[in-house]
RNA sequence: GCCCGAUUAGCUCAGUCGGUAGAGCGCACGGCUGUUAACCGUUAGGUCGUAGGUUCGAGUCCUACAUCGGGCG
């Protein structure tokens, strides 16, 4: 049962696209936003909560799951959906980023790279072809490639050398890739360099991956850059294949990106700010800790069908997450999956009525306008 | 009645040899983009119990008083 995924329109004005993923006996459309569950859990979720927001596909990461509690117990448990309890389709990330983000005294060498173990600093080594075994072992559905996400900015030497790298990395990996039941993404790093871009999105062309990913953004270049990331990157790759903008959740990214020919995103955002207390709206996002909300006994966001919106004040919310409990984290991890999601809902309806610019318009009136508390 | 201890930010407490005060928590606000993040940051807030004294200078030393706690009668 593997995933496919069809283009079925691209929008009159813009280069949205919509699309669709069959899996499983089941069909789930594009643009998408993706939950993340990093350790095989979206955080403070159960996976019915998960689907009742109306989730697709979610997300679990091979570093994670490598280190803790280990490929083979999860294979053992007879992989990633049994072990979780999620029947929808899974993607896993490569580790890729965990280089970037958590591997300190990285050591980056043609063979892969070595690092310590953040749980207990054992030295370990991260190979292309390790990652896609250990995401065999996982048994998600979509297997990303092993790539270097590169901070910003950064010498173009260094992406240059980086890029040819994560080629040949991506080239490993794919040859060792069984893809019995999996699919495997190739994924478009170059930094901010268009050239680099081009040539690292042709060359995974050539290797003819099942979908594109493009990596590197969000890594503390501005939205322009990261715009112009993303063109840069989409303009040389093949149009019947997914196109996966890794990382981005901001809404307002992912209404830029649907609109430059984004299909699926993932972010930890809402699951991170709901536990620090914020909740995404229409009107921008809030801060449900301020005083303000105190005496406040409406929803977080007026016309959401959330679980937590059809149950629950912004004041009863403000009196859980000021008491540290976790059930105020739940609550806001369920609006704001919801809320993403909802606005993918919104884009694909736009991109029906090939209304994309003028969503875009009204979107960003909204939330960044005048707020309506 | 006598003796001992305490009294410093909203709370719990540091404060060296005397040189006009700090922390943690709380409050208020902000940040978070392929999760080492129920995290991180910033601001506000003090006549150092009161009244005297010694000293160039007292949260710090001395005296009295007040309040609280403990002990002995």
């Amino acid at each position: 049962m593997k995933l496919e995924y069809k283009l079925l329109k691209t929008e009159k004005n813009t280069k949205a696209r919509l699309g669709e993923i069959r899996y499983n006996g089941k069909v789930y459309e594009t643009p998408m936003f993706m939950p993340v569950g990093t350790q095989a859990t979206v955080k403070t979720l159960s996976p019915e909560e998960v689907k009742a927001c109306g989730a697709g596909i979610t997300l679990a990461n091979t570093y994670h799951l490598w280190l803790r509690p280990g490929d083979e117990i999860v294979k053992k448990a007879g992989g990633l959906h049994k072990f979780m309890n999620y029947d929808g389709p899974i993607l896993t990330d490569s580790g890729g980023f965990q280089v970037f983000s958590l591997a300190k005294p990285k050591d980056i060498t043609e063979e892969g790279v070595k690092f310590k173990n953040h749980l207990n600093g054992d030295n370990l080594l991260l190979t292309p072809e390790k990652s896609i075994k250990i995401q065999e072992n996982l048994g998600s559905d979509i297997v990303m490639s092993f790539d270097e996400c590169i901070g910003y900015p950064a010498e173009y030497d260094y992406v240059k050398n980086s890029v040819e790298r994560t080629l040949r990395w991506a080239k490993r990996g794919k040859d060792v890739f069984k893809g019995e039941n999996q699919i495997l993404f190739g994924i478009v790093q170059g930094g901010d360099y268009e050239d680099l871009r081009k040539h690292c999105a042709i060359e995974l062309t050539k290797m003819n991956f099942d979908g594109y990913s493009i990596g590197g953004t969000s890594v503390g270049e501005d939205k322009p850059t990261m715009y112009e990331m993303v063109e840069y990157s989409t303009k040389y790759l093949p149009t019947d294949k997914i196109r996966y903008l890794m990382g981005v959740g901001d809404p307002i990214d992912i209404v830029e990106n649907v609109k430059r020919g984004i299909d699926i995103f993932d972010c930890v955002s809402p699951t991170r700010l709901a536990r620090h207390g914020h909740a995404l709206t229409k009107y921008g996002k809030i801060n449900i800790k301020n005083a303000k909300y105190k005496e406040d006994f409406t929803t977080l966001e007026n016309g959401c069908d959330c679980y937590t919106c059809k149950n629950y004040t912004k004041a009863y919310i403000r009196h859980l997450i000021t008491a540290n409990e976790t059930f105020g984290a739940r609550l806001l991890s369920i609006h704001n999956i919801r809320y993403l999601i909802r606005l993918t809902e919104e884009i694909r309806e736009a991109i029906k009525n090939d209304k994309m610019l003028e969503f875009r318009e009204e979107f960003i009136k909204n939330y960044y306008g005048e707020k309506h508390e």
